[in-house]
DNA sequence: CGACTTTTTGAGTCTAGTCAAAACATGTGG
DNA sequence: CCACATGTTTTGACTAGACTCAAAAAGTCG
């Protein structure tokens, strides 16, 4: 069988990426900030700082102290949770335009969990004290953070769900789905995701390990449901996962 | 061996229950509302609504439309969610002074999870409308929601963490000290926990099967760790499940 | 090319799920 | 108060899914 050619297209970090029109764009699209008017936006990016992060770069851990809220501006990054013993969670990655840290303000003095980039990229933040001001001066945003976190609940939720009923192979076809959904470039009925995802990751958001996710990722290579390497996975056919995910079953 | 006598001291229904002086007990107490003056929470209950609920009784089920917000006057509500393939995942036990249900203003339109009553009670509710009244006179609650939820979403992720690195053992040791924790009685140096809490809500708790934790807990008994009747659960031994948890297996 | 990391595969073991039956409670009506 | 029907819990035997440990294979990078 011949070595499956990367579909992915290096898209080069544009040196200018965090330019005021970027971050005014990326603010701007943020659910807490669009329904404000193109002034307030400029303010608000006023008070906001900015930062490159290299790949594997941590933003913060858990346990540190929690008074700054960051925005994705470009990149991936992923949130997880360790465990004493060493094993590690990983709850979410997330996309340009998502929101993560936390604030006195959520009620959290410390983070609960850790902030690590999964590509080269750049975050803006802001402090408490920062974030306080834009709350006080557009009161409404508060409303959207509630319905942000909310949603961030919900899926949490989903995700005790699945780990309680699903096996490791359907864990694994509901991540991807999921990761594509999110992530994805459709390449025809293909959906491509770019990411660096390793086994180690895989394992770490399906509550399972390197070498079950291997195999559960080998058999769907061979039934021809996705194709993956290592900087990239592609999944050929969404519903023949999603059908897994309900039959409970390959066959 | 002789049968375990229950030690649940039955304190039966008030039927004044949901009285005036109880409901300003439980809103006044509410974190949403608790920074509010007096008057603030008189008129606040006002526009509450107040419904006994019976054993079993479902309040409202996934997928209803989102346009309540519930307090728990008295009473233990539980929330589940269920699967396509009919298994139960019960996310929380909540008690007096716990709200439940959600609002389009927590960008919500239809609940996300079931909320079963427990034991006999009383729930408190208002309506969509009548909420937007209070966030509008009261603003800041906004942030005590958002408090609120934050620390539920908090709490999930804790949920995903273990469900993704815990055994069985494990995980229903760690649900027996939350429910004492949240719910439990001292009784000297042992946590009583007077909930009817079949083997089946704790195996919809840990992701588990009936068979499996009547196993996990007939060896607790055994190891003299807890002590279970009906509608009853001693932990013993609080600091021996907490060891349990850290070391993982029972000597 | 060679050192290193990540992934895959294999073999063996164990945890937890399944199916089935017995034991135990609970509630009802006679 | 007992006998019976019903539902829940416990126990047993078996199976299977997933973990562990170990080694080989493949990919990465200087």
């Amino acid at each position: 069988m011949p070595r499956p050619k990367s579909p992915v297209r290096s898209e080069w970090l544009d040196p200018a990426v965090c330019s005021l029109d970027y971050r005014l764009k990326i603010i701007g699209r943020l659910p807490f900030f669009k329904h404000l008017p193109g002034d307030a936006i400029g303010w608000i990016n006023s008070l906001f700082h900015d930062q490159d992060v290299e790949v594997g770069q941590t933003v913060y851990f858990e346990g540190d102290e929690a008074d700054h809220l960051y925005l994705v501006a470009l990149g991936k990054i992923k949130l997880v949770r360790n465990t004493e013993a060493g094993k590690e969670v990983l709850l979410d990655v997330l996309r340009g335009g998502e929101y993560f840290g936390s604030l006195p303000a959520f009620g959290r003095h410390v983070h609960t969990e850790t902030a690590i980039s999964l590509t080269a990229g750049c975050i803006l933040w802001v402090s408490s004290e920062e974030f306080e001001k834009i709350l006080s001066r557009y009161p409404d945003v508060t409303r959207k953070v509630l319905e942000a976190v909310s949603l961030r609940l919900e899926q949490s939720q989903d995700m005790v769900r699945q780990l309680s009923t699903y096996t490791v192979e359907q864990r694994v076809a509901s991540v991807l789905l999921r990761l594509g959904e999110k992530l994805g470039e459709t390449r025809g009925k293909e959906l491509l995701i770019q990411l660096p995802l390793s086994r180690q990751d895989l394992a770490a958001m399906t509550g399972s390990t390197t070498e079950t996710v291997s195999r559960v990722m080998s058999r769907f290579s061979e039934e021809g449901m996705v194709r993956t390497g290592r900087k990239w996975v592609t999944i050929m056919e969404p519903s023949a996962l999603e059908e897994l995910i309900k039959r409970g079953e390959v066959n």
